[in-house]
DNA sequence: ACCTGAACACCGTTCAAGT
DNA sequence: ACCTGAACACCGTTCAAGT
């Protein structure tokens, strides 16, 4: 049995922890230097050991979140890569939403951490087996991401969190909303009010995704 | 002729202009209310009478960024439906990420202002005109702007402007970054590194928007 | 190596007071 | 109505010092 040993207080890992919990406890505006150190017990320049700086932490958070991100659906041989893709993004949007400080975090800075490259290889690969060449592939693997973190940024700032219940809250909310807007010189919008309302849905997530798929996946 | 009056040294709108000179000179890390109230020779809470708090002032902005974008390209009637929306959305994010502060604002929180709904109007007058259903217009219009933002978010977060010379710049930046990184166990990321390195330049925005703007006219 | 105390140069916002 | 002075409760980061 290894001694026991002066058991270390602090490790980035639970650094990490610590500042994940200030963000599900006051949310990711609340974040700060100062307020982890006082979760851990112990005064904000100590996290110095630990992370360069504050963009340093968040970089290390950012890629605990991609690692939350599960790349089973590309996987599934049940499915065809078109539905395989669609699924993959589905889920990719449900967790960073549903992930404390997700949307914030993917808006933060450059994602381009180890579990990054992963997620891409297991996307090209889909788009290979789908028929397409390598090249497309790889801009196909590009272009799927930017519609899902597109849409995250835009249901985060709308007050999204993946789950679908509060998704049914929030479009009823904006439809009594959109009752108040000027609609006068506007008579197209004024009549989508339905569809608006429900921007920030998995369904219409589906809808556009399903068109960008299909717009990469046709013969060409 | 009006009599001169004790000239109104500040407005919202100087606020505002104020606001992105800090921008312009320091960047948007350093945009602060103390900062504006310094350029502006006023002291800090001065700005409180012309907007409501930070957030508010960051409201204006974005508002202003909005305007700034040009609604042109989707009246042309020189050409087709698709390309209307093409050029729109090269023109939109170019507008976005050459703007001072262009891509912070719209991560900043929601986009509702005024000439969002001008926006919004104009597109859905395009997809109607391509023949699509209200309905389908009013997803449409919405999947176009998540593509144009979350492209605008992720090349800014990349330090691109816009600039098609810095694009160059940054391309080869990144294909040499890209040598360093440890591709064993990712084979088809390793083939693909040149495609990758140009992700974020005006020809892979055009290769996606233009597939994800085909597979929603598909006629369906 | 790891942590503390103290300090520096910042924030946004509020309150009472002046004009 | 519009602006100031002063204050409050915060920030991130650094430096010197202790163990």
């Amino acid at each position: 049995m290894a001694p026991p040993g002066p058991a270390r207080r602090l490790s980035e890992s639970t650094v990490l922890d610590a500042a994940f919990g200030v963000v599900v406890d006051q949310g990711f505006a609340a974040l700060s230097i100062r307020r982890v150190a006082a979760v851990l017990g112990v005064s904000p320049n100590a996290l110095y050991t630990y992370v360069a700086d504050r963009a340093d932490l968040l970089r290390g958070m950012v890629e605990r979140v991609m690692t939350a991100i599960d790349l089973g659906p590309l996987a599934s041989t049940a499915h065809t890569p078109a539905e395989r893709l669609e699924q993959f993004a589905v889920a990719m949007r449900r967790t960073l939403l549903g992930h404390p400080g997700g949307a914030a975090l993917i808006m933060s800075g450059p994602i381009d951490g180890p579990h990054s490259l992963l997620l891409n290889e297991a996307l090209l690969r889909t788009f290979v087996e789908a028929g397409k060449s390598l090249d497309d592939a790889a801009r196909g693997a590009y272009a799927l991401q930017v519609y899902v973190l597109g849409t995250v940024m835009l249901e985060a700032a709308d007050g999204g969190t993946g789950d679908p219940e509060r998704e049914e809250t929030l479009a009823t909310e904006r439809r009594a909303a959109l009752e108040h807007v000027d609609v006068s010189g506007v008579p197209l919008s004024a009549q989508t009010a339905d569809i608006v309302a429900r921007y920030n849905t998995t369904a219409q997530f589906r809808w556009g995704i399903r068109r960008l798929i299909d717009g990469m996946l046709a013969a060409g």
